[in-house]
DNA sequence: CCACGATGTATCGGACCGATACATCGCACC
DNA sequence: GGTGCGATGTATCGGTCCGATACATCGTGG
């Protein structure tokens, strides 16, 4: 899960770790508290044996000379390479179960708009059909099973329940949105050193908190 | 956290391995899908090393004779023990920032009804401070820095930002029936054969779902 | 008669986290 | 003028937990 999001965030832009981590927290900031470092140095350092990334000690950019006073620790910016775009695809096309759980299904979902219809629709329906099974266990639990639990437990499945019934109607709404809308899919972004372009492809659809 | 769950559960009864499995996604199926056999054994034979639980081979119950037939692998009930009680009862009541994460929060509350009030409402309002940190981070996300991110991270966003609001007023309610309630706190269960005895405390509220 | 699903115990590699360590920079406060 | 403190920045280590896998028994229905 990690290794996509990296390689989707540095399809963007070149960065350092300590700024892709601000990234990633922004990113799935609503389903992760933060990516820990933890996880995310060994991870770079997988995906950079892998070939999919390279790092790059920044250079002092202006004076080349005193180079060796102090011996400043540069920062280590990561760029992805051909290949890394290449895994990046066959990672966001590919959907399985674990598509569908809570994390996987954030990841994928944030970048939607690297994603082709096609495959869009795919995961929001598996998620939508592993949701639905979640709730259904949570009813059964709720109405057969009610007595052999103590009331603050009844109370969370009660909470829970309430999550799953709403999450599906909130992907009732993805995807009729995206069944008929037109969706511009963006294919790939090529170089990354625009920086402040701004891709914002297709509206995901007018989810008003209009309640009356 | 697997630990304080599954000392939970044995304090109400003793169970092997495939029951506890269950028992557990019963209790915790409203935040984790299903505890995996990787984490259970190898956390059941770590209480066990630290005298939490003792486990024991089931015998075959009748007929001791005709032993080393087919060599029946029986089924190992686990047992706590004293110390194991002791350590839940030092769990249960210590409460830090891992306490107030989606899972930690979700194992906690699962046991509430062996839990004091003040811990209760410890845990409750600790809770809803994380969420509303949380909350006003996806605000500040889709105020400020909302043009940086494409359509469906927003959309994401958005969604993560309800479920928090729903979230903080669920725990609004709680916090307020603790205060107000007499919630009276189950100590100890002692001997764990009685199997149906039905302890459901304290009515943790009147979640009901009216929108007129 | 046997295939299949539920019951049951168990291990292994890998992903990820939390704590920790250490160094630099700029700025506010005294 | 110093000084502490929070943000920036890289990195490791131990430990928890998951997913895949293996294997054995039992009852039921085709």
């Amino acid at each position: 899960m990690l290794e996509l999001a990296i390689l989707g965030l540095l399809q963007e832009a070149s960065m350092h770790g300590y700024e892709l981590r601000k990234e990633l927290t922004a990113k799935l900031g609503a389903i992760r508290a933060a990516i820990s470092y933890g996880s995310l140095y060994p991870t770079l350092r997988r995906l950079q044996a892998a070939g999919w990334i390279t790092e790059a000690a920044e250079t002092p950019a202006t004076a080349e000379e005193v180079p060796a006073l102090t011996s400043r620790r540069g920062r280590v910016v990561y760029t992805i390479t051909a290949e890394g775009k290449e895994r990046f695809a066959q990672l966001i096309a590919q959907t399985g179960p674990e598509t569908y759980g809570d994390t996987g299904f954030g990841v994928h979902f944030a970048f939607f708009s690297r994603t082709d219809q096609a495959t869009r629709l795919r995961i929001l329906e598996g998620r939508r059909r592993t949701i639905e099974e979640r709730r259904e266990g949570l009813r059964d639990m709720l109405g057969r099973a009610a007595e052999r639990l103590d009331a603050y437990t009844l109370e969370l499945q009660r909470h829970g329940l309430d999550a799953c019934e709403r999450e599906v109607r909130w992907l009732e709404e993805l995807i009729a949105n995206e069944r008929s809308g037109r969706a511009p899919t963006v294919p790939q972004d090529g170089t990354a050193g625009g920086r402040r372009e701004d891709n914002s492809p297709p509206p995901p659809g007018e989810t008003r908190k209009e309640r009356p």
